[in-house]
DNA sequence: TCCGTTTTGTTCTCCCGTTCACAAACTCCT
DNA sequence: AGGAGTTTGTGAACGGGAGAACAAAACGGA
């Protein structure tokens, strides 16, 4: 409202805009698929599962993109949110640790198509060096200086052990990567200027478990 | 929706604070397991990664299981985590979807080890029929609500395609299934009093590279 | 027993996020 | 051209969570 520069991007995104944002553009990519050229705020949030003042409070944070009366240009919208993320960019990715969890990921098509490539596999047991996993060859973990220099990696992601997971990191953070999303168990420390975000399975689980004690206690009532 | 009636188990636990118990509950048996007995607020929080005035408060919702000048017995404060949350009963789960991801999940050690028990995996695809994962036989999807009965299965899990998960969940409730955890791209529509929660890939590192880009431009400036 | 030390449980304040509600702005129809 | 109908963008109220700070409670030593 007052100093606003249209070069500018000193726009301070709040951290739970940021986290709808690639919702709001899963949502924006199905309706533009399905020949959707315009859609109001109120669609726009049912398609994202979010209430409609919500939606149109964060898409503010980013501008003015809609039209009074009228509501969105899909394809527009969706590519002013991919360029505020990031998106539009090639981000190289390293996965660390093979196991079960590591396929699933190399495997995951979600990643390359939001443009995420996943540059190299690694894993330190010898025995899973050459494998070949989603069409990429797995390395020993001894190569991510050389593999994050080459390719300009600075998003790695930790499939490993909960034992190796801060070595991993340690390592990561040495080389030069400066995001880490973690699947591993257990809390990360790394310096500051290194995102980490961490998804734990278990914990999901347990939250469920929590809410569905309380509706048995309240059924026995 | 029914009256929640005084019975109620009195304490009405903040949402913030049920995510992190679970994280409590890791921390205290690591400590446990290192034959640690007695720890403070502020070795068990900086353990867990938070603010040690955050995990006092939390716990007190709980109930005081501290003393002061001392503080808590691992063993009991984490019997009590464990109690509220409702890991120490058995949980059987069912897992939909046995892809890449359905494989990682019915591997994962995490979850047995924390009262989860994988009763079913099942999937719609018939190649994929009798197939051997985790010790468990790969089942039709139409087998649902017969294990679902058998068991008194209370937590599904959805490791579908994006496009067969709103038809899985549907299925789901009609079965009895009241606590959904989804790994499937898009919004599930669920009637009120399922719990639904959601692990999202590939929004977790777009939210990563939004902060990655932010910091780059950062640096040119 | 009494005092100093330690640590919990809790209160208070601040901040962030959600939601409501409405003026501004645009389209469409007559 | 003008009014009716829509829909955005945002100011304001509201609620909940985070963190600082402190009083209460327990322990240990003399």
């Amino acid at each position: 409202m007052t100093a606003r520069t249209s070069t500018e991007s000193a726009r301070d995104i709040p951290e739970a805009t940021v986290a709808r944002l690639p919702v709001y553009l899963r949502a924006l990519t199905t309706l533009s698929e399905a020949g959707t050229g315009t859609c109001s705020s109120e669609a726009l949030a049912a398609a994202a599962g979010v209430n409609s003042a919500k939606l149109r409070k964060d898409l503010s944070y980013l501008g003015s993109y809609g039209t009074r009366g009228v509501g969105y240009d899909v394809d527009y919208l969706r590519y002013q949110i991919a360029r505020e993320i990031g998106v539009t960019q090639d981000w190289p990715v390293v996965i660390v640790g093979i196991g079960n969890l590591g396929h699933a990921l190399a495997n995951y098509s979600g990643f390359r198509s939001r443009g995420f490539r996943t540059v190299a596999l690694l894993d330190a047991d010898p025995a899973r060096h050459g494998e070949m996993v989603a069409g990429i060859q797995v390395r020993p973990f001894v190569d991510l200086e050389s593999i994050v220099a080459e390719h300009g990696v600075a998003i790695g992601v930790i499939a490993t052990p909960a034992v190796a997971a801060q070595a991993v990191a340690d390592r990561m953070v040495a080389c030069g990567i400066t995001s880490i999303l973690n699947f591993a168990a257990g809390v990360l420390s790394v310096p500051a200027g290194v995102d980490v975000r961490k998804v734990d399975l278990s914990v999901e689980l347990q939250v469920l478990a929590y809410h569905e004690q309380r509706k048995a206690q309240g059924e026995l009532a």
